[in-house]
DNA sequence: CGCTGGCTTGATTCTATTCAATTTTCGTGG
DNA sequence: CCACGAAAATTGAATAGAATCAAGCCAGCG
């Protein structure tokens, strides 16, 4: 890890959809919830640090001292309990390294080379103490994590590879979608490996899922690592695809 | 929905691991985060609601102006997107009601007679904004839901029902623990769909999974809803069974 | 007392896991 | 730059385990 206190192109930057005010649930629009001011207000306080492919920033139980937020590249954040499992793929603007007790509660490697802000937690604490609105900011990136972690959930609830795989490149593209574009190709900087952690799938099962969804037209392989959706319409229908036991409808009183 | 402008015992509380400071990670402790004087602030902001059991709280999509703040009873959180999927149950001193750009993210309902201090959210904003140690424990109760939600992700990815069941166990288990006391029996007050849907299979299968648990004498099962722990050494064992395919240690470099 | 809804159980089918063998990719050193 | 070896990914065949469909059971309730 290569720790450089330098401050840098702007700081510190939260991207998530506001829980409060705005819009039409359609629209759900990400943005850049930090203001310039903040985003200064902030470097003061953080550094940069870089890490090289699939090397470790930190690891569960650890004494929690920093919290990180990627500038550049993807960090993959797992469990080792029992089964490996990836509990989620962070991106640039997001954060890194949730906290438990004053413990870091899952472990992080880069998937490929990564820059972050390193932010020292009681400097952090106390800059947040001084701001409101700063603060309010960490709640609605929070609770676009959790939402982000419920939709894992769903994933990981569906019975059908195909099903997870495509809900998979639906997420993926999702979160590299930067404003209005949809990206052409899904970038895939994880291997498959890692892909299997995180649909909970077996490593074999995603390769047969992928060569199918290939065979079927609905997508394309570049390379190992960018996936071309063909047919959208066909994949929307597998990720949303109803075929769980007792659809019988449930009640609601009242 | 019946409202009655109250204030009551002792006004709205959060329950949550404090992620910051304290302790050592085998400690960790749920704690009333919010002294009596907060509890007193938010109290004037509030009123208290009551669901009957099977009541709707609100649903995906919804204009929310209300986030809701458990005083009793059980409530489940659901998306009915594709499969119906739960995505969580919440107990007293939880916050229900996440947000998407002012609508319900998910749809709630009441499992069981519920009792909830109703707040709103404008109110509670301008309240949060006054009172940055308050927005800590917000800060606070969202990492431990994230947390949450990730450990359900975590039982999700596992492929053995009784793998799922053991942890589902173990989650409610946990959820019910208060203070010191390891509950004697762990109450369930959903039905067996409820559960099927929230670990992800299906119906006959949690029912077999509890048979079988039965059998093998790990639990025993005193009435639909009371399940005593019998062999808590095998449960944990099935909790964290490890098989999953390649096993091959991962490399981390440097 | 019989109905309804939640739950259990049985038989079959389906799909992903597993184990194993093979191919491809990629990084490294000659 | 090419050749080699190791890691990653693919593919095949057999197996295991859960979903599904369907029938029966039990409890609570009018």
């Amino acid at each position: 890890m290569t720790n450089a206190r330098t401050n840098s192109p702007g700081g510190p930057a939260i991207r998530a959809v506001d829980p409060w005010l705005p819009g039409n649930p359609s629209t759900r629009r990400l943005h850049q919830l930090l203001s310039n001011e903040e985003r200064a207000q902030l470097a003061t306080i953080s550094s940069i640090v870089r890490f090289k492919k699939g090397e470790q920033i930190y690891s569960q139980g650890e004494r929690a001292h920093t919290i990180f937020n990627i500038v550049s590249g993807v960090v993959k954040a797992y469990t080792s309990n029992a089964t490996d499992h990836i509990t989620a793929f962070l991106y640039p603007q997001d954060l890194v390294g949730l906290l438990e007790e004053g413990h870091y509660a899952n472990s992080a490697v880069a998937v490929t080379a990564v820059t972050a802000y390193a932010l020292p937690t009681p400097a952090l604490r106390r800059e947040l103490s001084k701001d409101a609105e700063l603060e309010f900011h960490v709640i609605a990136k929070l609770c676009h994590e959790l939402r982000q972690a419920q939709r894992h959930a769903l994933l990981l609830a569906q019975r059908h590879a195909l099903t997870k795989l495509a809900m998979f490149l639906e997420l993926q593209e999702h979160l590299q979608t930067t404003g209005e574009n949809p990206v052409a190709e899904v970038y895939l900087p994880m291997d498959r490996k890692d892909i299997a952690e995180f649909v909970g799938m077996s490593l074999p099962a995603v390769s047969r899922g992928f060569r199918d969804l290939v065979a079927r037209r609905i997508i394309r392989i570049r390379d190992r690592r960018h996936v071309k959706i063909v047919d959208r319409g066909t994949l929307e229908q597998l990720a949303s695809r109803t075929s769980r036991y007792p659809l019988q409808q449930r009640r609601t009183k009242q």
